[in-house]
DNA sequence: TCCTAATAGCTAGGTTGCTAACTATTACTT
DNA sequence: AAGTAATAGTTAGCAACCTAGCTATTAGGA
């Protein structure tokens, strides 16, 4: 799969496009970053790792780090955070005490469903930006970048 | 600037962007955390601060933070770890007190020049996968993307 | 059955990112 | 010339990422 007979890129072509990516890494980076939202008081790595709880009432850790790209570790020290914080509840599962279930408490699951509700309002109003032909291209173009990036 | 009257997108293509987004996001910071590069023994957020280094003999420290879109304190820390590790110097400016000036060691010099040429080379490789009229599209649909990304 | 392997989390410790608050120098303004 | 504002780094402390090494439970094989 490595390629039609394309011509190689020149080292500015190379340069001009790790620009560009760095420039979204960058701008993704920082929205992480950038403090808890205001209103809920959930910073975008919290929410990123609670998501799926919007859907299913109660995931073990493994889940919610794996659904986020997240080690184990991370995903236990967050949700430790957020237990203390009283926006989840965790307890081991009957089944398999192995495992370690989490819920949403009450405020928590207003909270979060707050949050998603208007940042998908917002996503969905910024990527009126792109035609419907350049969503696809970028939906495709990107699929293709992430082996590249992987790389280093 | 906000646009021609583009349909506005449908959740499930919003989804589809963001989950590609993501992962190219998810990538790029898995390559970040990989441990130190080998041979070179710099990491890549090492990397990326010094690099300026390789065109320019002797810079401030908020040259490369600012080149690195690192914050200073955070280039200050990185650049202190690199002087302990006999990759940089850093002196005070003879002509502003004010400001510290950094140079690669010639240890550190040798070290980052090949790091780099190597990354070059797997870089342009790399970037064969897409067809020059691709490579145009990615770069022009990345830089509007940034916008949309800073959101949150 | 018992011993080993696999699975699920946790703890410990390091890096890279941030903001806030501080020091020291230089530049400006009156 | 003096006093204030702006600039450059540092320190301190927190969040979110990682790997390595640990414990406890479950599953599987001799």
């Amino acid at each position: 799969m490595t390629t039609t007979g394309n011509r190689p890129p020149t080292a500015a072509e190379v340069d001009e496009l790790l620009q560009a990516a760095d420039a979204v890494f960058f701008a993704m980076r920082k929205a992480r970053s950038a403090g808890a939202d205001r209103d809920g008081g959930l910073s975008l790595p919290q929410v990123t790792l609670l998501e799926p709880l919007a859907a299913e009432p109660e995931l073990p850790v493994g889940r919610l780090a794996t659904a986020a790209d997240v080690s184990i570790p991370t995903a236990t020290r967050m949700l430790q955070q957020l237990e203390a914080a009283g926006v989840v509840v965790r307890r081991r599962s009957p089944e398999d005490e192995r495992k370690v279930l989490v819920t949403l408490t009450p405020d928590g699951s207003e909270r979060l469903t707050r949050l998603l509700a208007r940042r998908r309002e917002r996503q969905a109003e910024a990527f009126g930006a792109f035609s419907p032909a350049e969503r696809r291209q970028l939906v495709t173009l990107l699929h293709k970048l992430v082996p590249v990036i992987t790389l280093g």
